[in-house]
DNA sequence: TTTTATGCAAAGTATTTGCACGGGA
DNA sequence: TCCCGTGCAAATACTTTGCATAAAA
């Protein structure tokens, strides 16, 4: 719970009380290898800390995104999905079987290449991206 | 407003009737060059089509996605912004100033290769991908 | 003791559904 | 005439806000 402790000194640090309930949604989210929304993670939440009320996860939400703890990721199925930011991009890797979600570094180089080429191409300056590749993990594979 | 035909046909087609109230929403999304949110399309389309209900606009996008013809896009602000289709994956090129939206080709050959390094690095099979470029467009540099 | 955080309830917002009427085939 | 499509109203789902109480500093 390594992970768990810094988010809480983050908050700390920046005025924001560690208070029982923030800790019981940081757990949740820090320990989590899938993206989860704020229902999800009150109903995983609320089983450690039963007086969780579903105000307090979007607020913490709210906390640690603005913190750059957390990112917001968009799915097909949806766009209240978070996931503990490990980058500044999104860059990731989502398994449509289990739904376990990992960051990619990728060849920075071939990226940035294709960014200047479509910058020649479209007479754009590009100032951000996303890229997000779905499939299977390993995992999934190998019991498939 | 060839595109705009060429959509009611598409409609027609699949046993769906070509309506004035759909050919208002239809006309309004393949002459934007902007992505746009259902609430968006109801009031532009409302201007030729007044009697126009905001439900039918709902029903007609989620018709025109089903089809094919229309795209949902994601965006930092919002996840129901949708654009003409043209392609099947979300290889968009956004215009953080004017909103104004277009796909990319890109270097195919280029993406496979950033896909194929990933694939073998993580131990994933990628059979999806988004790719969104945001900046600004060559019209917008030139004002600035 | 002072200030921040919490949870409830209520208010907003966005989207979907039910249904009787209207218009295309 | 028949059936699909429409718009209104209501229902639902999701998120934010107001406020009195509770907990941290």
């Amino acid at each position: 719970m390594a992970e768990a402790e810094y988010w809480l000194q983050h908050l700390q640090s920046n005025g924001f009380r560690p208070t029982a309930p923030r800790k019981a949604v940081v757990e949740i989210i820090t320990s989590s290898r899938r993206v989860l929304n704020p229902m999800e993670v009150f109903d995983l939440a609320r089983v450690h800390y039963p007086k969780l009320g579903l105000v307090t996860v979007y607020r913490t939400i709210e906390k640690l995104e603005k913190l750059g703890l957390l990112q917001r990721v968009h799915l097909p199925t949806g766009c209240q999905g978070y996931v503990a930011a490990y980058d500044r991009h999104q860059h990731l890797l989502i398994c449509q079987k289990c739904g376990s979600v990992e960051y990619f570094g990728g060849d920075q180089e071939t990226l940035e290449n294709l960014l200047t080429d479509v910058e020649k191409k479209s007479g754009y300056r590009v100032r951000e991206h996303w890229l997000q590749l779905f499939g299977e993990c390993a995992d999934c594979r190998e019991l498939s």
